[in-house]
DNA sequence: AGTATCCATACTGTTTTACTATGGAATAAA
DNA sequence: TTTATTCCATAGTAAAACAGTATGGATACT
């Protein structure tokens, strides 16, 4: 059981390759689609999706492409695995109607929306251990 | 997208209703069943799960029932979740060839596992904000 | 023997996943 | 102005997972 679907990996890896471009052209598929190993028609979707939540902006036409709706410091993780996945864990413990398993279960998604919370521009300091505490 | 099924909401529930018994006979299905609300027949290839990971011993015929295979200190959530739907997140982060993000992924992997390593035992507790730091 | 309980397997309708396919719309370059 | 390039939108699809339901069998207590 992946607890994370493809579809989350891929969106954060695309999301993660436009926000290291150092020209400031616009990012295309194919490019993308290369770095990543995402299959283009598939990857196409999703930058789709990232697109409908203003993650990204969109350039039509020959040396179009993709760029970052907004700078990579007021981009979350969550917000690329929401767009892609649709709106995240609300999980119903409420489930044999026991106080102590809502309050655990409600735990749980407080500190997953914390680990989630970090940055695009911060991703590449995640390799020092226990960087972003929760 | 919930990120947690029910399958694993409704085994932790079942789980800590098992738990929390205080005469020490076996619990049976439709015991569970009426405590959790989840439906009788799904419950009991739920307790089957839980029975093949040897979390739950099962004794059969009238009066039988199921009772904790250890005690309720040496059972983690994580294991639960495990048993009922199958071993747990082993994220692919290794899309783009990015280190850094391979960290970063393993990283939220190490913390995930932390959150629910949490004992049976202790989920009472939980009620209590910031308990269980990770 | 009869009843209560767990056990095993199979079936089912719906949804999600991870794509592929097709063609259209916009824009830049020739 | 044509053509090539790029994104855009929609639909289809095979396989798996989800959340059950259904049926009957095995075991053990009374």
């Amino acid at each position: 059981m992946a607890f994370l679907s493809s579809k989350a990996i891929y969106g954060v890896a695309a999301m993660y390759a436009i926000s290291r471009t150092t020209n400031n052209k616009p990012m295309q598929v194919k490019e993308i689609a290369a770095m990543t190993h995402i299959s283009h028609g598939y990857l196409e979707q999703l930058l789709s999706s990232l697109r409908k939540s203003n993650l990204l902006v969109s350039i039509r036409g020959a040396q179009g492409g993709y760029k970052l709706a907004r700078s990579a410091d007021q981009i979350s993780v969550l917000e690329i695995i929401e767009a892609v996945e649709g709106a995240f864990y609300k999980i119903d413990g409420n489930v044999g109607a026991s106080t102590i398993l809502e309050y655990f279960w409600s735990d749980i998604e407080n500190k997953m929306c914390a680990m989630f919370e970090m940055k695009l521009s911060e991703l590449y300091r995640s390799s020092q251990p226990y960087f972003y505490e929760i």
